[in-house]
DNA sequence: TGAGATTGCGGGAACGTTTTCATCGAGGGA
DNA sequence: TCCCTCGATGAAAACGTTCCCGCAATCTCA
């Protein structure tokens, strides 16, 4: 039915072999053979078999990426980039969604983990056992998950947190509340209680909550409460939560009150008023993470030939940190002068 | 390196061809020998290796899903659902953005096509032709796309107008705006405009533009002048923009005006106020275009052995249409009196 | 000009599975 | 008791590639 390398071979009047060399390696044969290859397999419209080639030993040229919620809206910018980019590297992405339960993650791990090349894991929710495990198996990056020995990706919100602090600190406010639902990349490096304090900001926690929009509407009658004049939430959904039920309360943003989210995702851009928010940048998480798996990937792939080569870079752990910065926007603004 | 069939058919001192069986057709080999198999193959680790299968001709156990953009709200939460369905049903999810472009779109199918054993084509750019060579190649649905002979799942939005027109009409508006952006659901069955007269409110219509938030908050403007006290926007990001830009005229929704989006994203249901809007369930789509896609493919294996079955429902094609109804929130209320 | 190096190509094994066909033993009807 | 059937298992081909070898022809250099 479908095309092979054979029907390429007979109508270009040579060998299997030279029809895989033309595309593998174009320059172990002829130009004019080649041509006459490529001609002829335009022609009939032929495309290798990557199963056939994967099962030869080359691969899968497939990357896979475990998010905890595709539907959570952080998620799908990042999705869309690492496609991109590893489409330009002739890779195909294989998403799947652990519904940010273990039992799950381990059940989508199996499911992708004999079709891809390596795999990148957000937020892994398993033992630290059980990922060297898997990192045995094959290539693996982690992102915002900490294993010694496994190449990693992290986000730092340290310099988004301390720009927030300086932003509300020239505002005027002195009095903060922080609605926390437990971030992992919040618990390294500077904390945001230091980076407050630090500019002589008083900051109240609450929670930790779920990461859910309700939280925000619940945190929000608890901020009048604290005597707080500045919010700044788990998240960009939990901040619109915030708005809302600030509205509700006839409370005003930002002149009451003013708010911050984090994450920056579609839904700080487009809420009214326009959210406050610490942005990661997807394209560059998307990328640099891509780029540690493909060369952990070339790595195991190259290390693993030559025996006892322990030394150097080739046993080495990647490392990659992400950055982060305030994007000030509507929902924050002089604090209230009484 | 990794355990192939032969490892557990040694360690459990059968044949391979016994082994497969034991997996592929349980019922094949006695209960005692596939146990002994069984505990074999799970003291080993062995998961069989699906790159040799699918070169077998056994299918790759992969759908393909291409959607116009991922980053739209709309589209992760239908991604989810038809990820969690074929996983039921023992298949993977290969999902692909094709970024709105043409060019994109046809070189995003070439890379998955090949990967996959059917594909989900949603709100294709592709002309007819190209579209039906495709189909040819290997099985198609297409979502809010027609192509003569080609399965299809339609969205039809005609009870979410003809709801969101009572809606109004109970509210006491006369005169309605419609923000477009030209989407193909809305040219088939009863046009807005239809649902609207029939219920005797005017119904001016803006545009087409982009659906984008811009649109929406360039929209608002316009509806002052039209006198209008109604607002119904072609998605619940331009529905965004229009709430944004209503709130810095000082115009208030839904006193002053009423808004409505359509797709029920999770947009609509953080906004403040809580947009109304039309609800398309993505979980419905998803299992309809996966199942459709599912039939189509064992439809396709097993017709085209045997030769001349054209009659019946060899070469039939599916069609299925999913509905849609209104979500009334915080954005649409009585018509001011005046 | 002849010996070795290089280049261009073909032959064939190997990858891990499924599936067809053959085999072997046991059970059943005559 | 013999033949036939049936059920359980094994042997081997096939899927479409890649890549290691081997072979011939051309090239390089003394």
């Amino acid at each position: 039915m479908a095309v092979t390398i054979r029907d390429v071979a007979s109508a270009a009047g040579v060998s299997v072999s030279t029809v895989s060399r033309a595309f593998t390696a174009p320059d172990q044969v002829q130009a004019r053979t080649r041509q006459r290859i490529l001609d002829a397999a335009a022609k009939l419209g032929y495309s290798p078999n990557p199963a056939a080639r994967s099962l030869r030993g080359g691969g899968t040229g497939t990357l896979g990426l475990i998010v905890p919620d595709i539907a959570n809206p952080f998620f799908p910018p990042i999705v869309k980039a690492m496609q991109a980019r590893a489409r330009r590297l002739g890779h195909t992405v294989l998403v799947a969604d652990s519904d940010e339960r273990e039992a799950d993650e381990l059940e989508t791990i199996a499911a992708v983990s004999r079709r891809v090349d390596g795999l990148v894991l957000w937020a892994s929710t398993l033992s630290e056992d059980r990922l060297r495990g898997i990192a045995e198996q094959l290539p693996v990056v982690l992102v915002n998950r900490h294993v010694p020995g496994i190449p990693e990706v992290r986000i730092s919100l340290s310099a988004g947190i301390a720009q927030a602090a300086e932003h509300l600190r020239a505002y005027g406010h002195r009095r903060c509340v922080f609605v926390n639902a437990s971030r992992e990349e919040l618990r390294r490096g500077k904390s945001v209680h230091e980076s407050f304090e630090a500019l002589d900001l008083s900051l109240a926690e609450l929670g930790p909550y779920e990461p859910r929009f309700e939280t925000g509407v619940h945190a929000a009658t608890l901020v009048a409460a604290h005597g707080a004049t500045a919010v700044i939430a788990h998240n960009d959904l939990v901040a619109l939560g915030v708005l809302h039920q600030m509205a509700k309360l006839g409370i005003r943003v930002p002149q009451d009150v003013s708010v911050i989210g984090i994450d920056d995702t579609l839904l700080a851009s487009v809420s009214t008023p326009g959210l406050t928010t610490i942005r990661i940048d997807p394209e560059e998480i998307a990328v640099r993470a891509g780029d540690l798996l493909i060369e952990t990937i070339g790595a195991r792939a190259g290390g693993a030939g030559s025996s006892g080569r322990t030394s150097g870079a080739g046993g080495g752990t990647g490392f990659v940190e992400i950055g982060s910065r305030l994007i000030p926007r509507a929902s924050t603004g002089p604090a209230p002068t009484h």
